[in-house]
RNA sequence: GUCCCCAUCGUCUAGAGGCCUAGGACAUUACCCUUUCACGGUAGUAACCGGGGUUCGAAUCCCCGUGGGGACGCCA
């Protein structure tokens, strides 16, 4: 699953590659037959092209490269790299309990490192030999140099008893055949780096530079769940996230430029530099990330959000058409807005009839008092030659004036009387994206209910 | 348990020995702006994990603790 953590690595390699003039290669590592279906691949495809992370190179399947890991796999044994071992499950359980027991580290002992002949009746996997001695160092561009004992890491499982090839076998083969130049991926992964480099070794191949880059907590400070975040980047765009506004927040994870919050994805891809990223983990900040939402909603251009708020308000059972309609819409509730999602709910009176009054709105607004109102503001309304939120705006003051009360007690009931709720954008901008004759006819209906309605 | 990584406000971070009375942002509190909600503005609360060194001088360098995270799969 594309994740919180697999989208920031993957933002990381982007703008690496794009920085660098360098090629963005996705792969998808797909060994493990049960968990790897076609749906579950398609939904990272999803989730990459939502967030514009395209790829230049790809998308590759580890599962399409089988024969190619059984030809290495067969290199490796006859070069005396790798070994069948016929270690039962049951005895690999009881040593590493007997390691457990002793307070060692679980490892492979080499039992069948020297075995000659095979078990008859069990099946073999195959493993990798990694030296016995020495130390191996692995360059990072974040962390530096970690070393690592060669003692301390055992042979690895690279083939399954069934034949099929480990993921860290394969990433490996991998690497060296698409010359991947910069492996950048989180930080639980440096663990294994070594191993790889061991293996790349053996196959005479130039390690790639890495960068581990530190991972993302919850907001508690624990590891990711799915009570934070660990959940599909598609479920962001249904909960009315702009692409670049997750990416923004994702890039300041670990990540900073002085003082700036708010960058484009030209400006990240200007100014970031993987080597500048710190080394500790972050917690996931939702409060953050809704801000920095907002942001980019009041930095984008009306039309650049018609898409989106379109999806929302499609995912509201509302269907408009009119692009021109929805990026007034939009224009009027960029400020205030942290999602788009929320957008969409709070202008469903721009595209439907207001189904009723809220409560409390009616009860404080549209009163018998304020019914010579409303009716005052359909008269000047409808004589207005010019419907712009600016001949409104002034009618709207001019009744104010005319009536000695404030301008709230004029907009207020308007605002009830249009939206049903006491919040939406000015009113004058408001009726004038809504249009002459829709305003018209609900003021006039919320006249009628307001001399009807009792003041408790 | 063993190995590896990490450590500045609640959170994201600035800080590469003196510019630090530790800066910015989110959140939070108060106020201003205001026809609602927002946006915006002003001010406030709030941090260098602890202990030893090194140095004239340490948030910054070193060591030891402590705390957190990761890895230790016929998962990726």
């Amino acid at each position: 699953m594309l994740h919180i953590g697999g989208v920031r690595t993957a933002l990381f390699s982007w703008l690496y590659a794009r920085r660098h003039q360098g090629v963005f290669v996705l792969r998808v590592e797909d060994t493990d037959r049960e968990r790897s279906t076609e749906e579950a691949t398609q939904v990272i495809l999803d989730g990459m092209q939502w967030l514009g992370l395209t790829a230049d190179e790809g998308p590759f399947y580890q599962t399409r490269r089988m024969d190619r890991y059984r030809e290495v796999l067969a290199k490796f044994i006859a070069d005396g790299h790798a070994y069948r071992c016929y270690c039962t499950k049951e005895e690999l359980a009881e040593m590493r309990s007997r390691q457990e027991a002793a307070k060692q580290k679980p490892r492979y002992d080499g039992t069948c490192r020297h075995r000659t002949e095979p078990r008859p009746g069990v099946p073999a996997v195959i493993r990798f030999a990694n030296p016995v001695d020495g130390s191996v160092v692995v360059e990072d561009v974040i962390h530096g140099s970690v070393a690592f004992q060669n003692a301390e890491l055992d042979d690895l499982i690279i083939a399954r008893s069934d034949g099929t090839p480990t993921y860290n076998f394969c990433v490996v083969v991998d690497d060296m055949d698409m010359q991947i130049t910069h492996v950048i991926r989180g930080d639980d992964h440096l663990n294994n780096t070594p191993r790889q480099i061991n293996m790349l070794k053996a196959l005479g191949a130039k390690p790639p530079v890495y960068a581990h880059v530190p991972m993302i907590l919850g907001a508690d400070g624990a590891k990711l769940s799915k009570r934070h975040g660990a959940v599909s980047v598609l479920q962001y765009r249904d909960e009315g996230f702009l692409p670049e506004a997750l990416l923004n927040y994702l890039v300041r994870l670990g990540w900073s430029h002085g003082d700036q919050e708010v960058f484009s994805l030209e400006e990240m891809t200007q100014l970031f530099d993987i080597a500048d990223v710190n080394k500790a983990a972050s917690a996931f900040n939702p409060d953050k990330l809704l801000w920095l939402n907002q942001q980019h909603i009041m930095r984008s251009s009306p039309a650049a959000l018609v898409p989106h708020l379109k999806f929302q308000l499609a995912a509201l059972g509302i269907d408009v058409n009119d692009d021109d309609r929805i990026a007034a819409v939009a224009r009027a509730q960029q400020e205030r807005a942290r999602t788009l999602k929320e957008m969409a709910q709070n202008s469903i009176f721009f595209f439907a009839d207001v189904k009723g009054y809220d409560e409390k709105a009616a009860k404080k607004n549209l009163t018998p008092e304020s019914a010579p109102v409303l009716r005052a503001v359909r008269e000047k309304l409808s004589a207005l030659g010019d419907w712009s939120a600016r001949a409104i705006h002034e009618s709207v003051n001019e009744i104010a004036a005319a009536l000695g009360v404030g301008l709230g007690k004029v907009a207020q009931p308007i605002r009830v009387a249009v939206s049903g709720t006491t919040v939406s954008p000015p009113i004058d901008v408001t009726l004038e994206v809504l249009g002459r004759q829709v305003t018209l006819e609900r003021v006039e209906r919320a006249a009628e209910f307001a001399s009807n309605n009792s003041n408790g």
